[in-house]
DNA sequence: TAATTTTCTGAATTATATTCATTTTTTTAT
DNA sequence: ATAAAAAAATGAATATAATTCAGAAAATTA
């Protein structure tokens, strides 16, 4: 199940994304010093990563009590046969409320995440999109009462 | 269900935190331009974000195809009763291979996220995981084959 | 409505990003 | 092995941006 990728990145490519993952406004300054490199030569590498599309996004994580709101929902789904499974899923994906889509192997087909303002809008999500979506069997629903452990970044390796 | 927070944002904090959650190397001059305010005042507001918690961290978003492992798998597991549930929770996300822990309402305790090399080192995990924990009933596992959607940024109220 | 606090502005200063010619290192081909 | 070519690094020069700060404007409080 292992596959290889076509990055080669360097022990140098690692330290910097090891950097800037745990901080992205660290300065190529801060980084040579660390690296004992020229800035030149770090921002050099940091392009060519951007342009590799080794580095996706420069992104800020914002406390989600500050703007998110708090009711988040998984939902699992039964469709009636893999193809149609594949075409719901991807319908599925379109919805905006819907984080998350995972095509999953074993009883059910998918794994959704949903994050809506209330219970009342989750049901009314749901209906609204089983109108669109064929191919449903069944559904399961739960609600996420706390989550201990969130948002983890990539690990990167040592070389 | 839904709880009002201690943060209050306005209109512009709430501009600057969608810029940055876009780009978080974005300059205080560039969003000082989009809004139309001098950079310094940008950057007194940013410092105060961070101060207050809203800001959590500036972060990159790294190609997992670049430097992660490929297999991924959810597991949910039953406990007995809903105080060792909770304990066992935080004894999994403990687990340095364990990326997400929640605790769910419904048939199942919680759904776990993990990410292991191969299916003979996420056995040997869970294996492993079985001799700390208590109160655990059966599991479930299911290993995600395609992901359509993931990691989307919070959305950010408009005011 | 005066006093206080908060936020904003704009100029000055400090620091960083970017560019580029040159040197060093690595890779490729013979 | 080794010469040629390519890739990466250096360090100085320049362009941009971050940061500081005194004073002005706006918002809040008493």
């Amino acid at each position: 199940m292992i596959v290889e990728n076509n990055f080669s990145l360097d022990k140098v490519d690692l330290a910097i994304l090891r950097l800037m993952q745990e901080n992205a406004r660290i300065s190529n300054v801060q980084i040579a010093k660390d690296l004992e490199m020229a800035p030149s030569a770090i921002l050099e590498r940091v392009k060519k990563l951007e342009q590799r599309g080794v580095i996706v996004q420069y992104t800020t994580r914002i406390n989600p009590a500050a703007v998110d709101l708090k009711l988040l929902a998984f939902i699992s789904l039964k469709a009636s046969d893999s193809i149609g499974c594949a075409d719901t899923a991807k319908e599925l994906a379109k919805i905006e409320e819907v984080q998350e889509v995972h095509i999953i192997a074993g009883e059910d087909c998918y794994l959704v995440k949903v994050r809506t303002s209330d219970s009342a809008s989750l049901m009314a999500l749901m209906r609204n999109s089983f109108s669109k979506i064929k191919n449903i069997l069944s559904i399961r629903t739960t609600i996420v009462l706390e989550t201990l452990k969130e948002q983890q970044q990539l690990k990167i390796p040592e070389n």
